[in-house]
DNA sequence: ACCTTATATTTGTTATCACAACATTTGAAG
DNA sequence: CTTCAAATGTTGTGATAACAAATATAAGGT
């Protein structure tokens, strides 16, 4: 069922149409991972916050790192953080070099957990009709509404 | 610059890079479009809602179907719309036919709101680097990529 | 009429978001 | 060395989201 038919309406353009329908999309992804996340105890954020540390594992990042290249631009990243020290899924201490910052690591059960979120995940990837190939065009085109 | 540059990342497969992108667009969006909401004192799914009420006009419409098409589902639908009610920009009454219904109809003030929202928003869309074509290739592939 | 189930929406509660104010440290100019 | 702006995070607060439970009405069967 195409976006119309979903959310019954026409759109003036298909500018619109795109915009819209990529709303509708993102929501219907996020609904559709939601339980997984929620069976560990965790949003989407604290999964992208966790990948992002491990990208960097053994080093450690800083909160404004994390910020800079979240998928959700890290709102409230200190109480996102601060969750996922409690269930000491990373370690937070202040860097010895500039006591500004915050060096955030993480722990082997973070490790852990976002493999195992993760291949729940790739199984969701795997009932997508899109080929690689249509997957590519579609990044491609969302890359380029975004160009200035 | 492309998904992977602005995340600092790479993707095992097209269909993750497609999926992570398609987030990374929508909070995009929603970041660009926040600040004329805000200028009105709306929340964009405020906008979304006057948008279906006004779709029906003059007729009324039910809670239980706007949560049906709205973009975002339909959650804590009763505050937002007592917001709306607050504002003076859509009227609430129970229905008579069938008392568990509540009708809800857009106001002459709700009206104009949504006409002024709509032309900012027309102006941001002006701004896409997508021809017609592309943004209808776009909004197909996301049709697809949700299909069961 | 009475009981059960389904429908439609609201309310209560806890957690999270968004924004602004605050605090600390650093680096650099005077 | 002192001062002050910039960088980096944290905290306070009111609004909003998420989920479950509650309320109220309607509809159908016995």
């Amino acid at each position: 069922m195409g976006i119309k038919e979903e959310i019954k309406s026409k759109f003036d353009n298909n500018q619109i149409m795109a915009t819209v329908n990529i709303f509708y999309t993102a929501n219907w992804l996020r609904d559709i991972s939601a339980p997984i996340y929620k069976k560990y105890g965790l949003l989407s954020q604290h999964y992208n916050i966790l990948r992002i540390v491990r990208g960097r594992n053994p080093k450690s990042v800083s909160p404004g790192y994390i910020k800079e290249v979240m998928l959700d631009k890290g709102r409230d990243l200190t109480r996102l953080v601060d969750k996922l020290v409690k269930l000491k899924y990373v370690e937070r201490k202040l860097c010895e070099t500039n006591r500004r910052k915050m060096e955030i690591k993480i722990t082997q059960s973070g490790l852990e957990i976002v493999e195992v979120v993760e291949k729940a995940m790739d199984q969701l990837y795997k009932g997508y009709k899109l080929t690689e190939k249509e997957s590519l065009e579609l990044s491609n085109l969302l890359d380029k509404l975004r160009a200035k």
